[in-house]
RNA sequence: GCACCUGUAGCUCAGCUGGAUAGAGCGCUGCCCUCCGAAGGCAGAGGCCAGAGGUUCGAAUCCUCUCAGGUGCGCCA
């Protein structure tokens, strides 16, 4: 199914082959050695660098190991040639019917070519958004969202159990001034004249929730002391938000496994199960801190608190993890819910966070680290920031919610689709520019078009083929006989379509879901490049003029790349379009 | 002050976890439609991969230091 793997076995066969003779000494570790595309394709269909990375251990030359290997190489009846080349490398040529053959594998496996199961079915829990649930989602949420979906569509793809989760931070205090700033509207639904003071959220969207807790509850909670209404109405808001939150992930396509609510930690002892079994491991301790350098706060003083030792596994400082008071630091619960995940048996996690937490990464490493006992990886990526423009200038303010600009008002204007792949066109650690004009031009300057065009493109063809009577379903192109298709411009795309499945594991691997949207933009390009082609040359046309067979062979070529397009889109969670309008 | 991220063509960015002559789009200079959609394609010019050391057969990629930009830094989550 990847031929890049196929070779490589076959290449590592060969050096077993080659040491069972005595030509190659006992014992060589071949964990190095890479079948790849050559960087220039004028060096032929793939290259191998085993000569220069055996010839060190193996005390020989790389030249004398790459030679004799190309004579067994070219023995095989997959290859055409092995040369050897430069300081050792080995350059390799396939036989076309190996680019025929692929064309048929992707027609015959659909979706499912490039799936892998590298994963072997590892558990793996993917934590993101975990937005507050104070308010909609906005960009930076967004870009989140969109990333941690599609890492997590990518690593189900290369064969790993996901979880897909969020983390509803509803047990600190920004809940409570979420309950007080819902009070206020409510209230203000009520006829009485508010204002929002510092640390109150003032945004329109609570005015609905205002309104409708005055029409569920009349007014009971009027001149009534916090101590009254402040639990119920922190748990409604938090609902009302959740579902808030809810509906705008639903409007991007994003869909959660589990929702886990800090709130379920407190009062149930799971807090302090999770420190004590830190304290058994002596990580607790009480102590005082030293002041940060550089940069004291105005109020600095030295205060003995409860700390994590940290340090001890990798952090800068040891962090609080309870404050003077004798209350809970945001920490201890965040220890305590990764402490659940790690009990829950997966594998590994992922946490996605915007780059404003990246002062967070090492000590919840630290806690994961010494939490699992160093058993459980733990990778944490950050999302930078996105700055939005529209008309050439920055674009800040939305109607809705006071001082952001939400995940709304970016997909009611471009669609869930062309929102997630742009968000994908930049790496999750790179800031990314969202202009509001370009992501909607239809040019090759935006990716997310280019991308769509060229399979609009095969939709297109396949329609018109079906006009002119030619059976273009997938059974009868998988039937065809793909010995004619043989130009370098129709080879360029089978091998980029090869590279498919390689494409997924790299990426997968790298937690990199970006490579996919490149890897498609390349796709797209060899495609066009091609179509383009069939202006000069005929022969080239996917619709050969009463040449059935001939044009099967063509569009299989077609429906190969359409499939393998909208399989990568599939990660990334977008429609392909079957038109472009 | 410390930590993390970033630095690649005039601009915006890729670079397949160490491979060959570092790629793409935009912009610039030229081409290509009686032809399945030219909403495309082809070609050319354009580089001290921020800088300096190091590791090795081999470095944009790994290590150290320097410079520049961004983000964060005790009882806020």
């Amino acid at each position: 199914m990847n031929i890049f793997a196929d070779i490589r076995a076959l290449v590592l066969d060969t050096l077993a082959a080659m040491t069972a003779e005595g030509l190659l000494p006992e014992g060589l570790s071949f964990d190095n050695v890479t079948v790849e595309p050559p960087r220039d394709a004028a060096h032929g269909d793939m290259a191998t660098n085993a000569a220069m990375v055996l010839a060190k251990p193996a005390k020989m030359k790389p030249r004398d190991i790459a030679e004799t290997l190309a004579g067994r190489l070219a023995a095989d009846d997959r290859i055409t040639s092995a040369e050897v080349a430069g300081p050792g490398f080995l350059n390799l040529r396939l036989d076309p019917g190996l680019w025929q053959g692929l064309i048929g594998q992707v027609l015959a496996l659909g979706a499912d070519y490039g799936r892998s199961d590298m994963g072997h079915g590892r558990k793996i829990n993917v934590e993101y958004v975990s937005a507050n649930p104070t308010g909609p989602l906005h960009v930076g949420h967004t870009r989140g969202a969109v990333f941690g979906d599609a890492l997590a569509s990518l690593l189900d793809y290369s064969g790993h159990d996901v979880t897909r989760e969020y983390y509803i931070n509803d047990g600190g205090a920004q809940v409570d001034v979420l309950a007080r700033s819902v009070y206020l509207r409510y209230l203000e639904a009520l006829g009485t004249e508010v204002d929002f003071p510092d640390g109150t959220y003032p945004g329109e969207y609570l005015i609905e929730v205002g309104k409708t807790l005055a029409e569920e509850i009349g007014n009971r909670y009027v001149d009534q002391p916090e101590s009254v209404w402040l639990e119920e109405l922190r748990d409604y808001a938090t609902d009302k938000m959740m579902a808030l939150i809810r509906e705008d992930l639903k409007a991007l396509g994003v869909t959660m496994d589990v929702f886990f609510s800090e709130k379920s930690l407190y009062g149930t002892g799971r807090i302090e199960d999770a420190i004590e079994h830190l304290r058994a491991k002596g990580l607790i301790y009480r102590g005082v801190l030293e002041p940060p350098k550089g940069k004291t706060p105005e109020d600095w003083e030295p205060r003995e608190q409860t700390l994590f030792k940290s340090t001890a596994h990798g952090d800068d400082v040891d962090r609080p993890i309870m404050k003077s008071d004798g209350s809970w630091t945001y920490f201890a619960p965040d220890i305590a819910y990764h402490y659940d995940k790690v009990s829950r048996g997966f594998d590994e996690l992922i946490d996605i966070f915007g780059a404003d937490h990246g002062g967070y990464v090492k000590r919840m490493k630290a806690a994961v680290s010494a939490l699992s006992e160093g058993k459980v990886p733990v990778d944490i990526k950050l999302t930078q920031l996105v700055k939005l423009w529209k008309n050439g200038e920055p674009f800040k303010m939305s109607k809705r919610a006071g001082n952001f600009v939400t995940l709304r008002d970016v997909v009611d204007q471009v669609g869930p689709d062309v929102t997630r792949f742009v968000m994908l066109t930049r790496k999750n650690d790179a800031p990314l520019d969202f202009d509001f004009d370009k992501v909607l031009e239809q040019s090759r300057e935006n990716p997310v078009f280019y991308v769509q065009y060229a399979h609009a493109r095969v939709m297109s063809v396949l329609r018109k083929a079906a006009e002119a009577g030619i059976a273009a379903d997938d059974a009868a192109l998988g039937a065809a006989d793909l010995s004619g298709i043989g130009h370098e411009a129709e080879l360029t795309v089978a091998k980029k379509l090869a590279e498919w499945p390689r494409l997924v594991e790299t990426a997968a691997r790298a937690h990199e879901p970006h490579r996919v949207a490149f890897y498609l933009y390349e796709l797209a390009g060899d495609f066009h490049a091609l179509w383009n082609r069939g202006n000069d040359l005929p022969e080239l046309r996917f619709i050969q003029d009463g040449d059935v067979a001939g044009s099967q062979a063509k569009m299989a070529l077609a429906r190969a790349v359409s499939v393998v397009i909208s399989a990568g889109l599939g990660i990334l969670g977008v429609t392909p379009a079957q038109e472009m309008r």
